[in-house]
DNA sequence: GAAATGTGCAACTTAATGGTTGCATTTCAC
DNA sequence: GTGAAATGCAACCATTAAGTTGCACATTTC
């Protein structure tokens, strides 16, 4: 089944490094860890605090919003920001099928050491 | 403990940005899933087949290296690269911690609405 | 030892990222 | 309706990233 997993780790390969790349930033990390209580905020709550520019963290969310790790809702002049966790959850699948191949790969090591 | 759950992540942020961008690219992803069986391999090796040059992929190499995802040792002539799972399961504990809180703030969320 | 193999290093180009500032626009509050 | 608040858009700058080419260097192999 090796060939079988490799299969679907490549295959899953372009929208995880999307979403990969998303999360590689400080500032978007701490975005998506202050938006994971499940609170709806807009730029400037988001931005109050951050030494960063408005336009800044309103570019970041862009970037989060492109890998659909956050949707975005208009409510009069004020855009709220919520949490999509699906895509960040899809990640941790694929982490789970790098792990697995890997332990597969110690006891085939280990299986070989040991006979 | 919501707000500990949050100092958690926000402790690991700089460290996981890291691994997270070392991943955001799909020729290192593909890297990555090569190496994910426990194969050894040389540069050579790894950029046989793939569309780019040697060099390319000793610099995405190196990428993967600075984040520790990928170890490498010196045999003779060649490099021979390892993966090194521990910071992508790390991320996988990263991602557990996003989705608990997310959990929980759904949990609160359905409390409140059928109170 | 000469040729071939596997890397490393440096310079360079192009494109993408992260950030800023300034201004226009919509919406709310009084 | 005037003013303040919340955004969006565009232009711009500086830095990094991704990729290439060319060459030098070490290690096999014959």
């Amino acid at each position: 089944m090796a060939a079988s997993a490799q299969a679907r780790l490549a295959r899953r390969s372009p929208r995880a490094a999307t979403v990969f790349a998303a999360l590689g930033d400080r500032t978007r990390l701490a975005l998506v860890t202050r938006l994971c209580d499940g609170s709806r905020c807009s730029i400037a709550q988001l931005s109050d605090g951050q030494p960063l520019t408005r336009q800044a963290i309103s570019k970041h969310l862009r970037v989060l919003e492109d890998a659909q790790i956050v949707r975005s809702e208009r409510a009069g002049r004020e855009n709220l920001y919520v949490l999509n966790p699906q895509p960040i959850a899809d990640l941790g699948n694929y982490i789970e099928l790098v792990s697995s191949q890997w332990d597969a790969a110690l006891s085939r090591l280990k299986a070989f050491v040991e006979e």
